[in-house]
RNA sequence: GGGCGCAUAGCUCAGUUGGUUAGAGCGCUGCCCUUACAAGGCAGAUGCCGGGGGUUCGAGUCCCUCUGCGCCCACCA
């Protein structure tokens, strides 16, 4: 890039693509174990997308601060390694799969399990894994090398083997219990798999007997009742327990029980007890060996009982209740009811609680072992606040029931044999003759669960997995912190000896709309991120979510904020042109004399550089951007190179200096926001530079000679004055390029040396013969006397002035009054008072100041 | 039902251990194509910091309370 060919406006198409495919062809992102074997590791594995997924805001936030932590690493020299891959999702990706099956009008049964499993591997092979193409329009600088995928034959085989171990430890089991059943997806969930809403509902009370009525949401439950529970302490019923009842519709006898989970404030006090289709009945039925009849098949399809048989349990619903209101069953009217309905977080089809043979990892130790990780500080959470929610769960969690009715996934690793034997064989075990193998799969998260020490070769002793776990930090929205962290806590620390698999877990919010409403397809206001790519860039893509991340808070974002992004790198662009243009270079020591301006930029440089390295140590991503966006453009844009445009005019040793200087800040500058904007800032550094790459090049180091408070304190009062003028000629309606002939009196100020600059940014001429001043403003110690050519006007200049002066004295008397304050006095720290006494003189002296400039003016 | 959090400019949000003149981005007003950038420059306006009470010399910040939101957890028939 030479400097004619730079346009006046930053295209990111021109330069994305083709960096990124630079970087990668010339092996940037590829960690190696073994080189720098003296520098710290800094690694961290990318929360696998579903290879069903594609790019949406969610990955570009988490994505942006992942890879701005391990590009800065990488600066800073460390053997940074940033894992990619994808999760097989197991019902997504069956339910996609099924999907396309369906509209060929068959289903996975038509083909079967092997040529089902084919069929996924095929649509993977073609269709899945878009957002892998889509995280290199981001400018993610994942190790392509290391990519994985759960399914992976090495990852699969971690699967088996911790299965094994955790089998042989006792810490699995299998058990007939009553779990979520998704009628629709026909497989076990989770807990956590099961997301509750209110829904309006009716509850309906029906007579049992005389004496006993219950109430009931899912009245077509009562087919599968075997009993009645009461409260043991309650008086209503006491004579009752122990007798039987009869059951409407079926003819059957229930017996009436009493049980301590019985509220009896609640309705009248009695309950129906279906322990097939109910998991509080599940346990009342336990303690009181009640009968269990399942009344439902897996599509949740009535399967007992006549009149009902063969309809939908929502169908069955009301047409139970007509056959009780024609029994003369229904009490009174039925009430509406809200409450709250489990449904299948991946269909939102309402779950059926079913009894069922199902696989259990015994989490009691595990779970333990994880909340004592963080508890003793060796896994730190942040933002801290959030700890309490992971201890919530941790401390409190059931077991883990991790088998799932589907086809794609890790199928267990148990084997029957042909005389009712059971075992558990490894990946290397050889499985004996006649043994069939479980039929169910694993929860997609007991894979993903590995995922920090599977993607590094365990339980191989790789040198990647020497040299790279435990990583440093897990970077992923607070919404996963259940489903896959406290698993990866549990499995890491299970598995590699104690060792948790992470030291940091870094949280983020959520991406939200600019009214911070939640980004959904039915509410329309999803934003995809390769849009804004294509229209603003990856690098304002970026800026725009690092920008909102304020640690743990959501992140809204709008059109607005990328457009101010673009805007940015348009500015930075502009920038380093008018550099390079006036011959800016970073060869060289930087000059040893060089001018208060280039004092002052280089200090307040500094600073910046320790403040950011302050914000990405806190992983205050908004922080640091919020400090590098104003320096950039309020600093260095507006004041030091509007400044430096004497020096740079006037050529010689000044120029000289200025140009170096120059180069140095905009070098530093781009470095520093590299990780977060990383294809214009590469674009403008080599340019400007002629360097190779700022991906390995060196972040910068708090250069602390170049700390000047003096220079900072001068430059301070020219931007005073500056803007003090620049108000008056507005107020005043002189044209910005309007030239106006002033006199400067600067008596002992320091502004002096400055006269040229002052004169140059405030587009002031030397008085000539005519000179006559019209105005006269003494302002940071310097007086300027301004011959407007012409008058002024004298009572908005009037009215201007006796309100500062109204201001000023209102200070004063708030001031000193304060400072009149013997309790004030006695009791604030030394600062503040003399804080207050500073603020108390600078009033006096503007009043001093106002008062002048009032009797200063013409009258009329 | 339990727990947590939020309420600050038109909008979205910052605001360290209490310190007196509460900030930013976008938006808004006026002027300007000043030779890096109009995706720009300069200047400017805008806040009973949700209500009430308390602690303190001093409260956006701490305590209590009310109101209005949001989220998480939960075996609310």
């Amino acid at each position: 890039m030479t400097v004619p060919s730079l346009p006046t406006q930053y295209v990111p198409a021109d330069v994305e693509t083709k960096l990124y495919e630079r970087w990668v062809a010339a092996g940037y992102f590829e960690a190696d174990p073994a080189r720098n074997p003296d520098s710290p590791a800094y690694t961290i594995v990318i929360p696998p997308p579903n290879v069903t997924g594609s790019l949406h805001m969610g990955h570009a936030l988490d994505h942006s601060i992942q890879d701005t932590l391990v590009r800065r690493r990488r600066m800073q020299g460390h053997e940074a390694l940033w894992l990619p891959g994808m999760d097989h999702a197991g019902i997504a990706t069956q339910n996609v799969v099924e999907r396309e099956l369906a509209r060929e009008g068959l289903s996975r049964h038509d083909l079967g399990r092997e040529a089902f499993l084919e069929r996924v591997w095929q649509w993977k092979g073609e269709s899945g894994g878009r957002i892998l193409g889509q995280m290199k329009r981001l400018g993610d600088s994942v190790d392509w090398s290391r990519e994985r995928f759960t399914m992976d034959a090495g990852l699969s085989h971690a699967v088996g083997t911790i299965f094994k171990r955790l089998y042989d430890d006792g810490l699995i089991y299998r058990a007939e219990r009553i779990i979520n059943w998704c009628p629709r997806c026909l497989t076990a969930l989770s807990d956590i798999e099961v997301e509750h809403a209110d829904r309006d509902g009716e509850l309906v009370s029906i007579r049992y007997s005389d004496e006993i009525v219950v109430a009931t949401t899912r009245a077509e439950t009562m087919l599968g009742d075997t009993g009645i529970a009461v409260h043991p302490d309650d008086p209503r019923y006491a004579h009752l327990v122990g007798t039987e009842v009869e059951l409407p519709l079926t003819g059957r006898r229930i017996p009436v029980v009493a049980d301590e989970h019985v509220d009896p404030e609640f309705g009248t006090g009695a309950v129906k007890v279906t322990p097939a289709h109910d998991p509080n009945d599940f346990e009342i039925g336990r303690r009181h060996t009640l009968e269990s009849i399942t009344i439902m098949d897996e599509r949740a399809v009535i399967t007992v009982h006549g009149p009902f048989q063969g309809l939908d349990r929502l169908e069955a619903r009301p047409a139970v209740v007509a056959a009780l209101r024609e029994e003369g069953r229904i009490v009174r009217e039925i009430r509406p009811y809200v409450h709250s309905v489990g449904h299948c977080s991946r269909c939102r089809t309402v779950v059926e609680p079913r009894v069922s043979l199902q696989w259990y990892v015994k989490v009691a130790p595990l779970a333990k072992a994880a909340g004592d990780a963080v508890r003793d500080g060796s896994v730190t959470i942040e933002p801290p606040e959030l700890a309490a929610r992971y201890f919530a769960w941790v401390d409190n969690m059931h077991d883990w029931c991790i088998s799932r009715q589907l086809w794609w996934g890790h199928r267990i690793p148990v084997w029957y044999g042909p005389d009712g034997e059971q075992a558990s064989f490894g990946p290397d075990e050889q499985v004996p003759a006649g043994w069939t193998q479980d039929s169910d799969v694993l929860d997609t998260w007991f894979s993903s669960g590995l995922w920090p020490f599977s993607t590094l070769g365990w339980p191989e002793e790789t040198a990647d997995l020497k040299r790279f776990y435990p990583t440093s930090v897990l970077v992923t929205g607070y919404d996963i912190l259940f489903f896959w962290v406290a698993r990866m806590m549990m499995f890491g620390l299970y598995a590699m000896d104690g060792v948790p698999p992470f030291k940091t877990i870094a949280l983020h919010g959520m991406v939200r709309d600019e009214h911070g409403k939640k980004m959904s397809k039915s509410f329309g206001n999803v934003v995809d991120p390769l849009d804004w790519i294509e229209r603003f860039g990856a690098d304002a893509t970026r800026f725009t979510l690092l920008r909102g991340a304020n640690p743990g808070g959501d992140v809204p974002v709008a059109e607005d904020w990328a457009q101010g992004s673009r805007n940015f790198c348009n500015k930075l662009w502009n920038a380093t042109r008018f550099a390079m243009m006036n011959g800016a270079h970073v060869n060289g020591d930087l000059p040893a004399a060089h001018s208060t301006v280039d004092a002052w930029i280089l200090s307040r440089l500094r600073t910046v550089i320790g403040e950011v390295d302050r914000h990405l140590e806190a992983y205050d991503f908004a922080k640091a951007c919020e400090t590098l966006y104003h320096f950039a453009w309020d600093e260095v844009c507006d004041w030091y190179l509007e400044l430096s445009k004497v020096p740079l005019a006037e050529g010689g040793a000044a120029a000289d200096a200025t140009r170096r200087v120059l180069g140095e800040v905009l070098d530093t500058v781009l470095r520093l926001l590299h990780p977060m904007i990383p294809f214009v800032t590469e674009e403008l550094w080599t340019a400007l530079t002629g360097g190779q790459t700022l991906v390995r090049a060196a972040w910068p180091a708090v250069e602390d000679s170049w700390t000047d408070d003096e220079a900072e304190t001068v430059i301070t009062s020219l931007r005073g004055l500056v803007t003090e003028v620049r108000r008056f000629r507005s107020d005043q309606g002189l044209k910005p390029g309007q030239r106006v002939a002033a006199a400067l009196e600067f008596g002992t100020s320091p502004l002096a040396r400055h006269e040229e600059s002052i004169r140059s940014l405030l587009r002031l001429t030397a008085p000539d013969e005519g000179f006559s001043a019209t105005a006269s403003l003494p302002v940071e110690g310097v007086v300027v006397r301004l011959d407007t050519a012409g008058t002024i006007d004298v009572a908005a200049e009037r009215a201007r002035l006796a309100k500062d002066l109204t201001l000023a004295r209102k200070e004063v008397a708030q001031t000193s009054g304060k400072l009149g304050n013997a309790d004030f006095v006695a009791k604030a720290p030394e600062a503040v008072i003399a804080k207050n006494q500073a603020r108390l003189d600078a009033a006096h002296a503007d009043i001093a100041r106002l008062e002048t400039q009032l009797a200063a003016l013409p009258s009329g």
